[in-house]
DNA sequence: TAAGATTATGGGTAGTTGTGGGTAACTATC
DNA sequence: GATAGTTACCCACAACTACCCATAATCTTA
């Protein structure tokens, strides 16, 4: 069952091949929508993850980027950074994409890797450094979540 | 009869069949209202319980979720954590949804199971459990009922 | 109380999905 | 222009899932 366009949830675990390719699982891609052309861009994320943005949604970012003047130092280096990494990757005919050498090195991943849906994008992990930013989270003071409580009710 | 629209309260008792299959009671699917396309989502609950939301009540949730930036940590975990373990779930002609492995672990299911109405939202429940609860629960200072007597008139 | 309708639970099957490998087309280098 | 290495596309198969039907138990209604 599909929900929302371009909408992403749940975990999934799946494997790397030789080749560097990973299926996205069905239910992702059955939620992508026309005007994604069945492409994906790929990139680092903030934890030593890789992110999975669908095409629309980069695009959206880009513009976001577009906007920053380089006139700042911080907006330089962000923009920069963002930039740098990304690349578009369309799934085969069996729903893989190909994930670029350097890519699969900064997020470390194996064999075994595991899919999470972030909503607007998704995360690949290896399930072993996901385990280690799941114990440094559990240290959050929990008053930092209060801001939260406002905004969700769950 | 059917009181409010995607309203749930009361008690059943089901099992799980071999295949992860539950019973949504009769009450609540009629409860239902039809914009939810026969669909709820379910995720890790507190207290080592599943939750199920109604499709339209979990869109709402996912909203907010969406307009969450990724650039703060503490909002990266939160909906890392909220949406990892949520997953859309159809019942099916006989009335049947479709639990995860990973949720029946988490849960600790068993082939008995209690299904409880949380107004907006449902509990499974393996009823050992919800019995070890019940019994931490009594331990609670009654003053701390206190402060929800201004948000609540019984 | 009896008959019909609804509900709870079990199981079978066709289609889909995840994963591996093969081959042809393309690129780069000498 | 020939060769080696790389990339993109295609096929195959096993495992799994979604969907369908069957039956027993329960509830409803006349």
């Amino acid at each position: 069952m599909t929900l929302t366009n371009n909408t992403f949830i749940g975990e999934y675990s799946y494997s790397l091949d030789t080749k560097g390719r990973v299926n996205i699982p069905a239910k992702f891609r059955q939620s992508l929508s026309e005007d994604n052309e069945n492409t994906f861009v790929i990139t680092r994320g903030m934890d030593s993850c890789i992110w999975i943005y669908p095409l629309t949604q980069w695009k959206m970012i880009e513009n976001n980027l577009r906007n920053l003047s380089s006139l700042s130092k911080i907006h330089r280096s962000f923009v920069r950074n963002t930039a740098r990494y990304a690349s578009p990757s369309t799934y085969d005919k069996q729903g893989r994409i190909i994930l670029t050498p350097s890519l699969i090195e900064y997020a470390g991943l194996d064999k075994e890797l595991l899919i999470i849906g972030m909503v607007n994008k998704m995360e690949i992990w290896n399930p072993d450094r996901l385990k280690e930013v799941d114990l440094e989270n559990i240290k959050i003071d929990p008053a930092a979540y209060d801001d939260l409580a406002d905004k969700i009710i769950l």
